[in-house]
DNA sequence: CGGTATCCGGAGCGATACTG
DNA sequence: CAGTATCGCTCCGGATACCG
């Protein structure tokens, strides 16, 4: 039928807008790096490669779910390597590619900027939270 | 009193380390910037100002809460200014900060990144996906 | 040691209706 | 035109227990 209600021509809109953004690379990586646990992942490795314990110890307070689930989806992205070595007990050594290396400046970049805008920041906070005339 | 189990240990830790962060300012950067919406109103803005109704007609499928809370956030934040002009109908401007235009400098170096290295990735996930000898 | 499987609660998004 | 108020619902993330 022809009747096609505005709401629904609009959730149409909308559906196509939100395929729009999920096929944007940018949006991608940003879904990506804005992720909690995946800066400090890329944070601690940094510094070197690290063993699974090794980073939950780091990062305190990470439930293996979610350190898991980090692991592997930034291993998938080439972003990280995941090395077996089948000894015993196991040991698993994560250590960041080429490309997670170069992630890393960027993050790096995004550290500059708020540790620069960082004051900027708050004190546009405090003037709009308290610039009436309050008491 | 001594009597705290591991799990409770655990979970002050995590409390403790939940508060670390919330005070970092990159992770707050990334907090602001990662936002779906927060992006994409930026990106419109710096083009140039735009009013209430232009925006949620370029971002499309934005419900006018998010429209509002995002610009809200962002004009507390000094990386927008909102200017009404009280004709009737009203009217209302948002156009970027310098200091929103900085951040907008960030988000296209994060464009950048992500443009460059959309194959890469994607060539990692195909690695990934179907590295097993599959059919 | 390095995970997987499962359940659950609650923060937050979206849709809608309404207002100055 | 430029919002505010409300509500239902989803989905994410944490806790926990268990496996190779």
């Amino acid at each position: 039928m022809a009747t096609m209600t505005a709401a629904q021509r609009r959730e149409q809109a909308r559906t196509e807008y939100d395929a729009f953004l999920r096929a944007c690379p940018t949006n991608q990586l940003l879904d990506r790096i804005s992720d909690k646990w995946v800066s400090l992942v890329v944070a601690a490795l940094a510094a070197g490669p690290m063993r699974y314990s090794d980073l939950s110890r780091k990062i305190a307070g990470v439930s293996p779910k979610m350190l898991t689930q980090t692991l592997r989806s930034l291993e998938r992205d080439g972003i990280l390597s995941r090395t077996v070595t089948p000894s015993v007990p196991v040991r698993v050594d994560y250590e960041l590619t080429p490309l997670g290396r170069s992630l890393s400046l960027l993050l790096t970049a995004v550290k500059d900027w708020a540790e620069t805008h960082f004051d900027e920041v708050h004190r546009a906070r405090r003037r709009y939270d308290g610039d009436d005339g309050q008491k």
